[in-house]
DNA sequence: GGCTTTCCATACGCTGGCGTATTGACACGC
DNA sequence: GCGTGTCAATACGCCAGCGTATGGAAAGCC
């Protein structure tokens, strides 16, 4: 990628560039901390070169929220989505607990941030479409409706979950060049794939769902 | 509870009132939205008062991680802790995916909150002592030290990641007056639950650990 | 009823970040 | 070469929030 520059090689900062400074102030600082006049001053020019390019630091934020969503929808997804066996692509859903931690701090701090209204749109928007697409990869597994739900609702909040962890815990979690990862993921994998059972009989008798007798139902 | 007046009839605040208020704006407006003024707005007075309390802003940001951390540990934990059946205590600690909305706004504030720095310190003094009741929880039912860790990581993502989906997605989560989401606890419990033979055979074999025979392992 | 303590109001200066206006330096078409 | 368009620096006014200083009202003490 050849980048645009003056003559005297000083770099030539378009939209896109102040936008993923943006995104990465977002993962840094949160929401609050995308400061034009900080993030000017990290780029190495003054704001004179942003309100150049933008009207104003909402657009700028919008840009940023843009440019995060076709990149967790696009990329994270159709990494997986290349998966075409239901059961390798679930498999393939539950190793991602791993991802980067800059797209983990991102997603967070997006999630919890509340000033600018429109941020929550793109929140639940993206927030959606993974849970949408979980829920599809169990239903090709042959669950019903209602099962398919269940199971990603549970995997979707242990990726969730993990993502928080990994930052407030980071000496809990285990690293991923330890065997104590590989056993835990292998761990999920486990609790995290119905068993062939739950596919088969996914009619729920009314009054002993089929989940119920799984493994025994214990007690309550 | 009597709170102290004047003689016409005004609220004295304490700094116990400061602490609280800020507490709910932590929630509301997250960490950075802790403003002296504002909160003095909502409190029906002027900072004048504050900074009669308090030396500054930061003070008040130590006083509500304070008053968090108390009731975090000893509210939440003694609530869920006065089960003495180790069977019962996990399936109470799974039925606590229900907690407060406000609650989980703060929490979710906090964790990702950048800007003091010893934030993050209560943060992760808050999860890790949670972690580790919950670790041991499932100690208590006779697991070994690797497996209790194991289950507590995936119940503990569950909780955190729940927390997260009822905020972002709050369509997609059954209401507690549903039927729907008593089966999901349900759902969770059978999950969550080690059954008896993993708490028997808990001596992990090199090669096949215990976990991996639970359910047949479906050929990864 | 003075005196002190407690709690709050008011007024002020300061800083950081937003947005605007103006000017300037290259690069490019022609 | 000479305008014209592109990108950036500088200077300015504005506002919100922090922290300080000072004054003041009510209550308690004796």
């Amino acid at each position: 990628m050849q980048r645009r520059m003056t003559k005297s090689q000083k770099v030539m900062l378009s939209a896109q560039d102040w936008a993923e400074a943006a995104l990465d102030a977002i993962g840094r600082r949160g929401v609050e901390g995308v400061a034009v006049e900080p993030i000017a001053r990290e780029l190495g020019v003054t704001k004179g070169s942003f309100y150049w390019h933008f009207p104003n630091r909402e657009a700028l934020l919008v840009a940023a929220l843009q440019r995060w969503e076709a990149r967790e929808t696009d990329e994270v997804l159709d990494r997986v989505q290349q998966e075409t066996d239901p059961r390798a692509r679930v498999k393939r859903l539950i190793t991602e607990v791993n991802t980067s931690k800059k797209a983990s701090r991102i997603y967070s701090a997006l999630s919890s941030a509340t000033k600018p209204a429109f941020v929550r749109d793109y929140v639940e928007r993206v927030s959606k479409r993974r849970l949408d697409f979980i829920i599809d990869s169990y239903a090709a597994l042959g669950l019903s409706a209602d099962n398919a739900r269940r199971w990603a609702l549970m995997t979707f909040s242990v990726f969730l979950g993990s993502l928080q962890i990994r930052r407030d815990l980071p000496g809990e979690w285990p690293n991923a060049d330890e065997p104590a990862f590989a056993e835990y993921v292998r761990f999920l994998m486990v609790s995290l794939m119905p068993s062939e059972l739950d596919a088969a009989n996914n009619t729920p008798a009314p009054d002993v769902p089929e989940w119920f007798a799984r493994r025994g139902g214990h007690g309550f």
